[in-house]
Order: structure tokens, then C-alpha cells, then sequence
DNA sequence: TTCATACAGTAACAATAGTTACATAAGTAA
DNA sequence: TTACTTATGTAACTATTGTTACTGTATGAA
């Protein structure tokens, strides 16, 4: 483990925290699309992540979803961190979008940490930067954007973050996590694709150019 | 100052962390309307909100516009936190919404504080926590609500920060904040009208029950 | 008072998004 | 193979939101 620590953290933190992260942290290896946190759980360790991404959604009571941001290497989870602290219950799912690696951290390090390492702190702020600002990223594209819009920059955020040009989702899945209707989420990768920027196929869309 | 501030965050700070504030920290009395931070400035001194309200927009490139939250008594401004620490550019702009007392604590301490002062790292994650989660406010509501749902809701809160069941705003004013155009707005305050909910008049409305 | 301006009301229409309904195709299990 | 399930395509329609255009009215300045 302290190996891949290293490589993914060593540049962020000093030699003795690195160590303690190794000493009272867990490895683990999450499947694509194993579910990591449902609302309403408490929350009692937060994941550094080594490799792999994550996706964070936004449920309300009626059963509605929202995709929010996908959480990568070297990303920790702030809404974690946040609910960790607050000793409330998640506001959020989290699914693995792909195959992660990850060191998960009790949560009661946290307080000693922030207290002793100046490098952890600077994480921590450094977390919630990078959170509060795709948070405002999120806010711009349902606000400010159209549904095609929209559409185009999740294929784009998608395909980065499975580092490929074939999203294997089908239509309903990107509906729910644009919080849409199948039907209309057809319609327009269909226009997508007589604009020859895509090209579709049963359960995977290759990105040609967008 | 003291007397302002230890009426505020007495119960959140120990004594010694008070006295610093009140030695480097300045008194400001803002009045309603004041453009407090614009997109694109630096951010030097992190505010603490004594009494008034501070709303919090974002702005597209293209000139749209967007309520986020409303900042309280004993508020900060997390985005301030954040954008001080990564000395990057305020992503949001910041406006009086009354007339507002706050004292200013140059962004120099935060890293001390954070090291020293337990209280003071309860009180800087707090601010993030509640802010991650009125931003998950502000995005169920441009997410899941529809646009006379959110009206309502930029009604309650609106004369919640105000303290009042009279708002002084046009309908323009209105529909800027919400992102939407002034015949909307119109439309469905006239609706919420019929519906005795609210009454009407030129540069005010007053709620009745909501 | 007169003029100019800002504010609000409303109709008519356009654009976008959501819904319903049904057809067809691709995969899967028996 | 057949039967069944899941995924996609598409038309027709509704609902919501946004736009344009024009009205009258309140308010304040000249």
C-alpha cells in the first residue's frame, strides 16, 4: 500500500504522515459500479483515492437523480470530510464509475491531522476548493445551459473520465443522471449523430468529435 | 468591536482567539446594496458576518446571473475562504441585501488560526459544510423545482433574511436573481395574486401567506 | 403641468423540454 | 428456434418557459 500512496500522495504530503496514512488506513478495491454511499448513510471514514473515478449524484425524495462530479485521483471526498465533521448523515450517492483503488482513513484522524500536518490541511482546503468550484460548475450547467448543451459536456466529462471515445451507458442511464426522459435524451444524441459527432450503438456511444 | 463580536462568535471562540480577531480584524458597516466582492478580484480578508445579510450570485460570462445563498449572522463566506487559500479569483459576486455589520480578518491569520485555535477549525469546516449544503439547496431547486416553485421559494427566503413580509424588489430584480425574464416573473406572481397568496404593488410585494 | 422613465399587465407566439404511445431491433434464456 | 426482455427510434401531443410587442400607470425631474 505504501507504495501506490506514494505515487498518488507522496508529493502532497511529508514522509511521517504518509506512514501514518499507511499504518491506520485500509486498501480496498471497488468494482465499476459498486455503490460506496447511499443518502441518508453516516459516514465513518473518507477515501483517498488512488485510481479510478468515482461519481457523486444528488437524489431527492420523489426518486429524482443529478449527476454532480466525478471524484479521481487524488481527489478525496468533501461532502465526506464535511459529513464526517458534521456527524450527518450523507447528502449524496457515490458509485464507482470505474474499477477504483482507494485508501479509506477513519475519521477520527481528521481532527489530530488538521491540528498537526501543515500538508494535510492544505489538503483538506485544498478538497474543499476544488468541491465548492465543480459544485458551481454543476450550478452553471443546469442554470445557464440547454438540455444539448448539457448533453454534449457529459459525454465529454464521461469520456475523460473512463479515459475512452465508448461511453457504455444506455440512454436511460445518462436520462437519469441528467435528470431527464429517455426519450429526449434519444432525440438528441440522434441529432448528435447527424451532425456526425457521434455514433451510436446498443449500450455504447463512440465519440467521434465533439 | 469586542462587545459586537463577542455577542456573535462568543459562544464559538475562546478568549484568546476573540482578542486576536479584535486586534487585527477591522469593524465595517456596510450599507444595503453594496457590491461587496466582484467576479474576477482577489480576495484579501475573510468576512464575519455580525449582523445582515449578504447574497452570494453568480454571473456567466454572458452576463446571466444566479442567486446562490444568502450569508447570516455568523456566516462566513466559505467561497472567500476557499478563493483566499488557492489565491485564485472570486468566482461569485457579493452584494449587501440589508445593511449589514461585519468584521474583516486579513486572510494572513487563517493559516495560523487553523493551527493553533481547535475552535477556530470547527468553526472554518462548519462554514464549509453548511455552504456545500446550501449549494445542494440551490441545486435541487434549479434541478427538480419548476420555476413557480422556486419563486415561492426565493419569496419565503427573501423575507426571511429580511425579516420582513414586504419585498422591495421589481420584477426584474426578481427574475435576474432567478435567471429567468421579467414577463415570467410577472406571469406568476400575478398567478400566486389571484391565489391571495401575495399582493402586488409597484417596487413591493407583500406576502400574505405562503 | 409636461415629459421622460421605470414598472407592471397581458396577449400572442416561439422554442424547449417532457409525455404517451407504439414500432422495431438486439440480445438472452428456455 | 421461440419467447421474452431490454434498448432504441419516432411521431404526436402537452406543458413549461422564453420572447416580442404593446399597453397603461406610477413617479420624479424639468
Amino acid at each position: 500500500m505504501i507504495q501506490e500512496l506514494k505515487n498518488s500522495y507522496g508529493h502532497l504530503f511529508e514522509a511521517t504522515l504518509l506512514e501514518e496514512i499507511s499504518r491506520v488506513g485500509t486498501f480496498k478495491e471497488i468494482p465499476e459500479g459498486f455503490k460506496m454511499i447511499e443518502i441518508g448513510q453516516y459516514v465513518k471514514s473518507m477515501p483517498l483515492l488512488i485510481s479510478g473515478a468515482i461519481k457523486i449524484l444528488r437524489d431527492d425524495s420523489d426518486g429524482d437523480e443529478l449527476l454532480l462530479y466525478f471524484l479521481e485521483k487524488g481527489d478525496t471526498c468533501a461532502m465526506t470530510l464535511s459529513c464526517c465533521l458534521g456527524e450527518t448523515k450523507s447528502q449524496i450517492r457515490a458509485i464507482a464509475e470505474t474499477d477504483t483503488k482507494l485508501i479509506m482513513v477513519p475519521i477520527e484522524k481528521m481532527e489530530t491531522w488538521t491540528a498537526t500536518y501543515k500538508s494535510w490541511r492544505n489538503f483538506v482546503f485544498e478538497s474543499y476548493h476544488t468541491r465548492l468550484m465543480e459544485m458551481l460548475e454543476t450550478i452553471d450547467s443546469i442554470a445557464f445551459l440547454k438540455m444539448d448543451e448539457r448533453l454534449l459536456k457529459y459525454l465529454k466529462d464521461k469520456s475523460k473520465v473512463n479515459d475512452s471515445s465508448i461511453i457504455h451507458s444506455t440512454h436511460q442511464e445518462i436520462a437519469y443522471e441528467l435528470h431527464t426522459s429517455r426519450v429526449v435524451i434519444s432525440r438528441l444524441l440522434k441529432n448528435l449523430e447527424n451532425q456526425g459527432k457521434i455514433e451510436l450503438h446498443r449500450n455504447s456511444i463512440h465519440i467521434k468529435s465533439l
